[in-house]
DNA sequence: AGTGAATTTGAAATTCATTATCATCATAGG
DNA sequence: CCTATGATGATAATGAATTTCAAATTCACT
């Protein structure tokens, strides 16, 4: 985690930058925090911190983060962009579009189906997309739970 | 085609609403124009049939056509929405990030293994988007037309 | 520690797509 | 024709994200 944070801030450095105290928070709060967070969410949990840190300075990092491929940039549609770290493996979502919760999956059978797909196309993939909506088990209609109203 | 408006006039009715002229030449422009449109150029479109309609019309018909389910609202990740008619059958897109061109297409297994992961979470699907980015035939690195930069 | 060039910061201003407002206009039924 | 109500288009408002900018911080060099 610390060695984390070192070699992002060795990259920075090697790119141009200088360490920053604000910018090590952010990021550190980052990869603490829970996954597939909003700016504001994130800004929030860093103030917890540091009372001082401004928001601009947390769109700055997250998008330098995106930038160094340390954090991935999601949109499940709902008018503000999410970021969750891009240690983990690659993987999907099922987004809830009742209570918001994300889930994640891996189907490499699908991932492998893609790769022919663009094939086919003479189309060279750089990324995609997979987001599946609907409802999870706990907003599922006629769940036992939501079977009065 | 003009069977088509009739019946959407109708299920606009049946909501409660009135004909207009505006919004039946917007209805028309869209289905005639090219697909993955954009606001702006479908209120481009349409100005050339009639100088005096309004963005803001534009913009609440095809919220009203995603509404009625005849329009797909799509969103490339480029800030700004794009729509496409929603008579053909589903399917998913290749966007290149170079020339931002569109390409479809449809492939039943993946929509297959779609379902069957939902139901390994417990989850119950209403849609999806999967969107491949990359670069197309045209703007393929290392391709003989941009061999020179 | 001091100097100075370069980067970063936070607040505020700006951008830009989209939505809301509202006075006016069009539609449709009696 | 009348009237009720929906629709329009110009304009204002919204809101997430970006930019601006003066002040603060970092850091290599004395
Ligand atoms: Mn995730
Ligand atoms: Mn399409
Ligand atoms: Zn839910
Ligand atoms: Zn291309």
């Amino acid at each position: 985690m610390d060695s984390l944070l070192q070699r992002i801030d060795q990259e920075i450095v090697a790119i141009g930058g200088k360490r920053s105290r604000s910018r090590a928070q952010v990021i550190e709060v980052f990869f603490r925090t829970g996954t597939h967070v909003t700016v504001e969410e994130l800004t929030h949990a860093v103030r917890k911190r540091n009372r001082s840190v401004g928001s601009a300075t947390v769109y700055r990092t997250v998008k330098l983060l995106a930038r160094l491929d340390y954090a991935k940039e999601l949109d499940f549609g709902d008018g503000l962009k999410r970021y969750e770290s891009n240690l983990e493996a690659h993987h999907d979502h099922l987004v809830c579009q009742e209570c918001g919760a994300v889930f994640e999956f891996k189907e490499p059978r699908i991932e492998t189906l893609q790769e022919q797909v663009a094939k086919q196309h003479g189309f060279f993939p750089t990324m995609h997309r997979l987001d599946i909506y609907g409802y999870c088990r706990k907003c599922a209609p006629g769940d036992k739970r939501n079977r009065d109203k």
